[in-house]
DNA sequence: CGTATTTGACCTGCGC
DNA sequence: GCGCAGGTCAAATACG
C-alpha cells in the first residue's frame, strides 16, 4: 500500500476537503484543478494513476432535460428507420472525465449517489468487463464507468464523467469513507 | 407494481 | 473503405 497514495490530498493532509468530481467543491460548479498526473498512455495496456479530461466541447446548453419540444417529423426524417435503432447522443461531448483507482471488493462504489447500470462491455486489455452506470438523477446525465484490473482484481478503476447537478442523496460522511478506501495508483 | 439489473443488438469513432 | 473496439439503448427479467 506504499505504492498508493491520494493526490487529492497533496499527500500532505493540508486539505481539508481534497477536490471531487463528485459533487462536492463541484456543486458550485467550480471546475476540478489541474489533474495532470503521470499520463500513462504507453502502459502495457493499463491505465495507472488519474486522468482528467475537460472537453470544451460545445456545451453552452446544460439543459439536456428538456423535452426537447417533440416537434416531431412523421416524414422525411424515418425514411426507414432501418433496424430501427437510434442514439441519442451520439456526439463524443464528454465532459469532465475523472479516473482514479480504488481497491475495494466490491466494484459498485457507494458515493452517496444513485447509480444505474445501463450496460456492460468486456474490454480487450481487461480480462474483465467494463460496467457503464448512469446517474438516475433526473436532469444529471453525469455517467460513471466501473473497470476492474486485470491483474490486480482488489483495484477497481472508477471513471467519473461530468459533474453532478444535485446534491447527494446520503450523508457524506459515507463520501469522506469514501476517500479512504479510494487510493491511486502512483508509478513512482 | 415499480424500479433496477441483465443481456443482446446496434451505432460511432478510429486505425489500418 | 473495412474492421475493430468501445459505448449506448432497449426489451425482458428479477427483485423489493
Amino acid at each position: 500500500m506504499d505504492n498508493y497514495q491520494l493526490p487529492f490530498s497533496s499527500s500532505s493532509s493540508s486539505a481539508t476537503q481534497p477536490v471531487f468530481p463528485f459533487g462536492l467543491n463541484f456543486l458550485g460548479g467550480s471546475l476540478p484543478p489541474p489533474f495532470s498526473f503521470h499520463d500513462s498512455s504507453s502502459s502495457d495496456g493499463g491505465f495507472l494513476g488519474l486522468t482528467s479530461a475537460e472537453e470544451g466541447a460545445s456545451e453552452v446548453k446544460d439543459d439536456d432535460h428538456q423535452p426537447n419540444d417533440h416537434a416531431v417529423d412523421p416524414v422525411a426524417d424515418e425514411s426507414g428507420e432501418k433496424a430501427g435503432k437510434k442514439k441519442g447522443e451520439p456526439k463524443k461531448s464528454r465532459r469532465q472525465r475523472f479516473a482514479f483507482q480504488t481497491r475495494s471488493r466490491v466494484d459498485i462504489l457507494d458515493d452517496g449517489y444513485r447509480w444505474r447500470k445501463y450496460g456492460q462491455k468486456a474490454v480487450k486489455n481487461n480480462k474483465f468487463p467494463r460496467s457503464y452506470y448512469k446517474c438516475t438523477y433526473q436532469g444529471c446525465n453525469v455517467k460513471k464507468q466501473v473497470q476492474r484490473l486485470t491483474g490486480d482484481e482488489e483495484v477497481v478503476v472508477t471513471t467519473y464523467e461530468g459533474v453532478h447537478s444535485h446534491q447527494i442523496d446520503k450523508p457524506n460522511e459515507n463520501f469522506e469513507h469514501i476517500l479512504s478506501q479510494m487510493h491511486i495508483y502512483h508509478p513512482f
